[in-house]
DNA sequence: CTTTAAATCTATAGATTTTATAGATTATAA
DNA sequence: TTATAATCTATAAAATCTATAGATTTAAAG
């Protein structure tokens, strides 16, 4: 399961997908539209500034706005700066890769090489998905 | 992320798996050879017990063994059972739906669809994932 | 029928992570 | 110079995960 966190930073970046380029948006705004605590995501969008996803402007008429083309973000890259590693397993994962002191032997632990595949076919799917995707996607159903 | 309970669960029927029709093993067997503290494997194999997919033996001689036939048990199944939803989502789980206050229209919602596509792969490749499909993975990497 | 071995059950404690809030500070536009 | 909005620091509340202790039940073996 993804963290509220994480999934607070989806919504709030969809929602600043659906704005692209047309100015900076208040965090209060998103807040109020997508249902989540004020200071609480306020913490996350620092964070996706921070990543570069974002950009902010302060003062009057200020607000966050997407910084990076929707094409290029996707749920692979959001989900990783949020919570963390895609993989199910420590042992299996790409960028936040621990072993595990049950398989002695990674290359023929059979559960190692199940959560492999698994990892693969999410981040593939995960890939696809960027934020463009998303919301050309909804706009799609919505006609 | 899997917990270390769904993890410590996967290896012990791994374990028990490669001791299918053997008889009973003791839980401290288990826990000393997958390094897993005794008492908390305990609760684990008790739980797997409950879920038909262990039996067990009291008193001497006693212990636990794999009930269900090997090709049988799928991780789909222990995953739900030890740390609940496959999905990332609540809103798109099969098992553990819960409907989402972001979203208000569950139909249109382009973040719903791209995790029911992440849902749907990772289910079609644990699924696959047999305890007798791991073991013989195991065995064959081995030789 | 007594001893021993092993699972079972109940209860709880410690640690960690997640979620959320408060308040002071800085930057910017008007 | 005032109002607005992001930024930063600190912390607290809640939830979850991990682990342990001790008493009880069941069954085999002598």
């Amino acid at each position: 399961m993804l963290s509220k966190k994480c999934k607070y930073a989806i919504h709030a970046l969809v929602y600043l997908t659906e704005r692209y380029q047309q100015g900076p948006v208040q965090i209060q705004e998103i807040a109020d539209a997508q249902h989540i605590p004020k200071k609480f995501l306020e913490a996350i969008l620092l964070e996706l500034r921070h990543a570069k996803i974002l950009h902010s402007k302060k003062g009057k008429g200020g607000g966050y706005y997407l910084y990076r083309k929707p094409e290029t973000v996707n749920l692979v890259e959001v989900i990783r700066l949020m919570d963390g590693a895609i993989a199910l397993l420590p042992c299996v994962s790409l960028n936040y890769y621990e072993p595990c002191e049950e398989c002695r032997d990674e290359k023929t632990c059979g559960i190692r090489q199940a959560f492999s595949q698994v990892r693969d076919a999410t981040l593939e799917v995960l890939g696809q998905n960027t934020l463009a995707e998303i919301v050309k996607r909804q706009k799609r159903k919505k006609s």
